[in-house]
DNA sequence: ACGCTCGATTCCATATTTCGAAACGAGATT
DNA sequence: AATCTCGTTTCGAAATATGGAATCGAGCGT
C-alpha cells in the first residue's frame, strides 16, 4: 500500500525530442516527472501527509491521472500498475463516474471526462490576463509570423493559456493546458526573472531542474546567472532548452506592481529564428506588445 | 453527514435571461441543478451509494464544485455551505493544493486549478471530432456571418467545444466547456434525435426536463414530436428555448453507422434571424458542412 | 455447444482512515 | 485590552475504504 504510493514518484524521462517528432503522447509522459524524495526526509513528510491529508481523495486523483496518461485504460491495467486491488478501483472510477469527472467507453475502458473541461476554462478565465492578453497574443503571432504563446505560473510550474498560430505555423505540443518546467522555457525564465529569489529557491526545491535537451539548464548558479540578464535587459530567451529545435522569445507580463501575472512569447523552429531575428527584431515586437497588454490590465 | 450530502441537491433555478444579460456567474448556478431524490427510493438509492461508491472522493469532488461555482471561497464558508467540519474542509483543500487541482490565492481563499484544464484539454482533444470540426466551424461562422458551435454528448448532457465567432459576434456564455441541457438547445435535440428512444427516455430521467425560458420544451412528448420532425428534416432549430432572445439551426455529425458524435450550429440574435435564413438559407448551409466533417471524420 | 480466459462486479470481515468537537493562534475590529 | 473571525491542530470514536475471494459475463477457439 505504501508502495502504491511510491510508484507515482518516477525518476525523470530525458526527452531528447527534435522538434518535427513532438507529440502529444510524449507531453503526457513528461507530466508525470515527481521529484524522488529522498529516505531521510521520509519521517518528517510521513507525519504532514498522514495527519494532514486525506489519502482517499489521493488515491482517486491518482487513478484519474492515470487514465489520463494513458488515454483511457480498463480496471485491471489500472490496478496492477497502481498496485490496488480492483474491486478499489472499482469503487473510485464508479464515484468518478457518477460525478461525471470519468466515463465509460466501449469495451470496459474509461476515459477522462468532459468534467475537467468545465472546471479547467473556468480556471483560466479567471486569470485576468487571459481574456485581455488573447488579442494581442494574435496580433504578435500574424507581425512575427511565428507562433505566440501565453504561460502562467501555479504551484511553481508553467501552464500554457493560450497559443496562436500564423501561417508558417508549426505542429508543437504546446496545447492549452500544456504543462512545463519554469526553467525550461523562455516564457518560464521571464516569470521566474520577476520572482524574488527566495521563491524561486522553493521552485527548484519542489520540482528539480530536470534536463528536456542537452540545452536545458540543470544548475541553479548558471539559471540565477541567466535569470538576472532577464531581468536587466527585460526579455528572455531560449534556445533549445526544452525541445532540440525550437527557439523562443518572451517576456513577463507584470501588475504596476511587478508581480508578474504571466508571460508571452514568440517561439519558431532555430532555422528561422537566427540571431539577428532572435535578439534583435523580435525582443523590440514583443516589448511593445507587453507595453499593451499591461496598460490593458491596469486600467480594465 | 447525510444532511450534508442532500443540501446538493438543489431545486433548478430558472434562468429568464436575456440573451444580452446572460454572464458567466450566472452559468455556473445553472450547472448545479441536480434533480430532487423523491423519499420513496430514498432506501435503494442509499444502498446503491453505499456500497459501490466512495464517499470520501464525492466530499472532495462537491469542495472542488462548490469552490468552482463560487469563484473562489475560504475554509469556513465551504464547511458551512456544505455542512462539513472546518478540520475536514481544511484536510481536503490541503489534498487538493498538494496534487495542483486548486491553489491558494491571497488571503485564504482557495482556487480552481489549472490542473484541470490540463486533462480538460487531454479529454477534449480524445474526440475524433475536435480537430476534425473545428475548421469547419470556423467556415460556418465566417459564410454565416454568426456565431457557430461545436457540441458533445456525455452523460447525458451537453458540452461546448468550441465556438467561433463572426465578426457581428454577440457576448455570449458558451465558451468552451459549457455545459447545458440537451431539451434545450438545437445542437442536444440533434443529438438526441439520433439515439435510440430508450436512451432518450434514460437521459430525461436522469436529468429531468428543465425550463430555462417559456419557450423551453418541458413535455416529453412533444420533445419527441420534435425529435421525429428533426429526424426527419436532419436538422433542428431552437427559438429561444434556452435563452430568451438567442435561436439556433443546428444538425448531428454522425458515424457511417450513424452513432452521433457530437452537433454543429449556428446561433445569433432572434432580430437577425428571421424564418427566411432560420429555416432556408441556414439549414442548407449547415447541411453542406456537416457532409464536410463526417468525410473528413469517416477518412481520417 | 462447450469449456476457457480475461475482465468486471459483488460480498464481507478487518482495520485503516476519516471526521467532528474543541482548543489554539494569528489578525483584524471595536 | 477584549472580542470576533478564520485557519490550523489534536485526538479518540465511529464510519467506511480496503483487498481477497467468489461470482458473473462476454468473447474466443475448439
Amino acid at each position: 500500500m505504501d508502495a502504491a504510493l511510491s510508484s507515482f514518484h518516477r525518476p525523470a524521462i530525458r526527452s531528447h525530442d527534435r522538434l518535427d517528432s513532438a507529440t502529444a503522447t510524449r507531453s503526457a509522459k513528461e507530466q508525470s516527472f515527481y521529484v524522488v524524495i529522498d529516505a531521510f526526509s521520509c519521517d518528517e513528510r510521513m507525519k504532514l501527509e498522514d495527519e494532514t491529508t486525506v489519502k482517499t481523495t489521493t488515491k482517486s486523483l491518482r487513478i484519474v491521472e492515470f487514465v489520463h496518461e494513458h488515454n483511457g485504460a480498463g480496471i485491471t491495467e489500472i490496478a496492477t500498475q497502481l498496485e490496488l486491488s480492483k474491486s478499489t478501483v472499482y469503487k473510485h472510477l464508479r464515484t468518478l463516474e457518477q460525478e461525471r469527472y470519468v466515463y465509460k467507453g466501449d469495451g470496459d475502458v474509461y476515459y477522462v471526462g468532459l468534467r475537467f473541461l468545465s472546471l479547467g476554462v473556468g480556471a483560466r478565465r479567471r486569470r485576468r490576463i487571459y481574456e485581455t492578453a488573447k488579442p494581442e497574443i494574435q496580433r504578435l503571432a500574424e507581425e512575427s509570423g511565428e507562433m505566440a504563446n501565453l504561460l502562467v505560473e501555479e504551484h511553481g510550474r508553467g501552464i500554457f493559456l493560450y497559443r496562436a498560430d500564423s501561417s508558417r505555423a508549426v505542429n508543437l505540443d504546446t496545447h492549452a493546458g500544456r504543462e512545463v518546467y519554469l526553467h525550461t522555457t523562455a516564457m518560464g525564465k521571464a516569470i521566474l526573472a520577476c520572482l524574488p529569489e527566495r521563491r524561486v529557491d522553493e521552485i527548484i526545491d519542489r520540482h528539480g531542474l530536470p534536463e528536456m535537451t542537452e540545452h536545458t539548464i540543470t544548475d541553479r548558479e548558471v539559471l540565477f546567472e541567466d535569470l538576472e540578464t532577464i531581468a536587466d535587459q527585460g526579455w528572455a530567451v531560449d534556445r533549445e532548452e526544452r525541445l532540440k529545435g525550437l527557439c523562443c522569445v518572451a517576456t513577463a507580463i507584470t501588475d504596476p506592481d511587478d508581480t508578474p501575472l504571466g508571460a508571452i512569447s514568440v517561439s519558431g523552429p532555430r532555422s528561422r529564428l537566427k540571431d539577428g531575428k532572435l535578439v534583435d527584431e523580435l525582443p523590440e515586437l514583443i516589448l511593445n506588445i507587453k507595453n499593451v497588454i499591461e496598460l490593458n490590465v491596469a486600467y480594465e
